[in-house]
DNA sequence: TATGAATGAGTTTTCATTCAT
DNA sequence: AATGAATGAAAACTCATTCAT
């Protein structure tokens, strides 16, 4: 049983209920809640979530925990904002950049989706790779939400593009095989401990190993 | 003292001690350890590792707290046991398999190798993907004694082997880059949901993609 | 961190914290701090301060534990408020007695003074003589806090103010050698079971033999 | 409640039994208690008897605690078992002492009684002092025990020999008395943190008091 | 008689969440 | 809307004591 779970359900036990409590449409409010959003991310990224309270978090971010219990039903939900938050802005900011690059030839396209891709997760390193990690209950909702998807979008989408350069039988499987190559090695390269492979030269490598792979 | 002076100076004061307590050497003892480690792998399993109790742990194990602490001197000592047990298994079983296939040509190498450790992870999948996640101070050991090294290892090793074959310019850099390539997605691929690929197809196509890379 | 070891390392590692966790400064918390130690000072004193657990003082005081622990860090810390608090009342009457009674002559003073601190050794006798023995991390803050060096002091000022009828070569000693005998005696007297001399006996036969060592 | 306490009683709930378990009538098993008694006293010298466990105990004595749980019923028993050892051993000292004593006039042998009983009383100061404070329910047979007894028994009876110098009008309420004042003296003394009077001056003045006192 | 593995009730302490003000 | 005192269920861990071998 999580710890959330356990305590005494005031909750009439429907559905998760991951909104945030109350849209907050004034200016104390928003500003309120940013700095709840501020402070979670700090004070989660050095103590983890687990050893994280929300009085803790209340207390950094100058409220108290009412207030943040107003606009955070539980603990997660704070979190689950935190995720909501950085998957958006880090999806528009991806989204963009690749619509003017759309056009780019896939020799000098590919290691720009790469490095795009690379940096955007090292941007948002701890939100994507570490939160999902530390908070069970977020996984679920994770999985759907997390950049992971719009990757595999971003890059099918790139890739669909310049489909008559690519010499695969199956495209369907190309897409999908090129979408594990690109997201899994920028995964186990940013999350090893120092890289003994200097970024430039992963970009590189790894742009060469896919345009091989899909050009024959 | 009172009880709670005992928790603050129990242990000197040196680093964390993730060593089982006593080493088990009657057999009852032994008896008790492994059924522990059982439980506590379907346990934690089932409510993931911040909802496991060391008290239900026991429970299933079919002892008593009082023997759980007797030989896990911290509940993160038992998940600590486990990664071990199965780092060492799973390399055992890997070290043990490929060096009856270190004469294989590539062609026919690389796609047995893939799958070799694909199974091997996915046979400890929990052990590897889920434990270290949840279990945020097992992260530090668990960079270390992971399968990760074993498989660096494993993969240069097999290449070393064919390396006149290899149309790269850099080996070294090759190597870590293959790493990172069958690591990355082989992660990937298990970690996502119900994937979009049979297991042999991917096995093939990432085979393609790393003939591709290194031979031009 | 996981709930173990944030045991291990709440405080920063310092040396220990005595004080209240916080200033309770809205009078619902004053009553709180208040209903605790009252609670505390009557549990412990009937069943001992190893048998007494957090959770039964909060009981007996009507709060929930956490309340306890909001003010409270540690067991311990409930006992050395009841033993400040003992002190500095203690201390404060004492000194306020005393003051009155600067120039009664010897032979009706030290009477006097015998009994002030016989009856307030005896009022807060259990704090001053059971509290200390009991808890043993207690004893290093008690030797420094305890009445004794109020005593000691009291007892010396009083002295100092009639050192002409003293007849003695040497002060200073003659000085240390009262508070020995008067503090020494007094525990002594009301430490035991139920006494073979009766309270007014007791005063008369200390002061006699304190008047006859000073003067002759 | 004492831990002891709330073990599952297999006793059938009579009367404290705190005699050890069985004679120790062989070699083998009386160098056991022994091994025992003096680990018990160094260990809890050490750490406390709170935080002495009776395992550690055993580990320290070179036995198993199957052994020592052989020959002391329960933890307290053992402690109890070192009063008793000590109280006897120290009451045979004194008496010895004190009977070679017997005819020494009082202005040598006050001095000499004085220094004796703070001898012994420093030789098992912890077995005293410390234990009795330390263990609750040691403290009920402890005040019958205790060298306390025997010292007053000790004084009385050399004070009795000289009975005819001595001038007051109650010879037992004197007697009494002259038992508060050394005991108490002695123990705040001996108590205290680093004594600001040396050994022999505490002595020669405490003798002083007894004497003016005792004698007009 | 010795051993030491096993027991499990009981303790301290935490922290998400509520609610009176 | 905000505050922060209060709540209390629950978790990790200990250790006196037992008992099968």
């Amino acid at each position: 049983m999580s710890k959330s779970a356990k305590i005494k359900s005031k909750e009439p036990a429907g559905g998760e209920n991951w909104a945030p409590r109350r849209q907050p449409n004034q200016q104390r409010a928003r500003a309120t809640v940013d700095a709840i959003l501020e402070a979670a991310e700090k004070v989660i990224q050095r103590k983890g979530y687990a050893d994280t309270t929300t009085n803790h978090i209340a207390a950094v971010a100058g409220v108290s925990v009412g207030s943040l219990y107003q606009y955070f039903p539980r603990k997660e939900a704070i979190v689950a904002a935190m995720l909501e938050n950085a998957v958006v802005s880090a999806g528009d900011v991806l989204r963009e950049r690749l619509l003017s690059r759309m056009e780019m030839p896939l020799e000098a396209g590919v290691p720009e989706l790469i490095r795009m891709i690379l940096e955007t997760r090292r941007a948002h390193s701890f939100v994507f790779f570490g939160l999902p990690r530390e908070v069970p209950d977020l996984r679920v909702i994770s999985h759907q939400l997390t950049i992971e998807s719009f990757l595999s979008t971003t890059i099918s989408a790139y890739f669909m593009q310049h489909r008559e350069q690519i010499k695969v039988p199956d495209l369907h499987t190309a897409m999908i095989m090129c979408t594990h190559l690109v997201v899994g090695s920028i995964n186990t390269y940013l999350d090893g401990p120092s890289p003994e492979l200097g970024v430039d030269d992963f970009v590189a490598q790894l742009s060469d190993a896919l345009l091989k792979y899909m050009m024959k």
